[in-house]
DNA sequence: CCACCATATAAGATTTGATTTATATAAGCC
DNA sequence: GGCTTATATAAATCAAATCTTATATGGTGG
């Protein structure tokens, strides 16, 4: 299944956005999303197993819960995908992807040259 | 329909990487999805409709062709929601952020990013 | 006007995905 | 052990998206 048909059900966008918050149970994601989109427990688990899955989630037991955890991953490898488009919006982003290029470490100052670099 | 749904299909992915770069017939992109996909002409129409009415792509008239073009609107929404996760992937993205939010000016600053690294 | 492109629309078949009901697993508690 | 709570899985159903074939629209050139 492509990330992009994971983040296709609203669903499971709004669990991820639940998570994004930090590590919640999987009672409490159904709580919230049974509430707001009318659908049963297993329909939630099932979605939760979507992420899963396609490692947008990562789980952990305790006791008699599971603890489910956003994994940003795939999220990262949509984002990469869109980013081809995004100097349609943000005319600027020529400069923010150089500023990105040169700022993951500091340091050595100069290096003007580092404009040549390509993505990745 | 949901900018994501509209995402959801390889081939409308694949169509809208075909506008950005540039402008083209829709008797082009047919026959590029066409040979990738292995799709009917009107199947390929009907996913330049959904693009179209969600906005993602404009159409032109020139004579006997419609021409077609990215609208990246849509994209930038997605992109909005995506951001929300981003610092997970990015951890000097807020640093980053405030940054440009700033106009660049004064981009020294004390360098708070390193607090933020994660293991790994 | 007529035949010919390029492209869109319609209708029906098919596939795919989401949801529900029912049931299984497994940990905690008395 | 048996009861309860939390969560997952299975199977059937239902709904929605996609594809195909057939046909319509509308410009172009003779």
């Amino acid at each position: 299944m492509h990330a992009f048909d994971v983040l296709g059900d609203p669903v499971r966008r709004r669990l991820l956005e639940l998570l994004n918050e930090g590590e919640r149970a999987s009672g409490e994601l159904t709580e919230v999303v049974r509430a707001e989109f009318g659908i049963s427990q297993p329909a939630v688990s099932q979605h939760l197993r979507v992420l899963r899955e396609n490692g947008f989630a990562t789980v952990r037991k305790d006791g008699n819960r599971r603890l489910y955890a956003v994994d940003a991953s795939p999220l990262r490898d949509v984002d990469a995908w869109l980013r081809r488009f995004a100097v349609r919006w943000e005319p600027h982003l020529m400069a923010l992807e150089t500023e990105l290029v040169r700022g993951g470490r500091e340091r050595r100052a100069g290096d003007e040259r580092e404009r040549g670099r390509r993505r990745q």
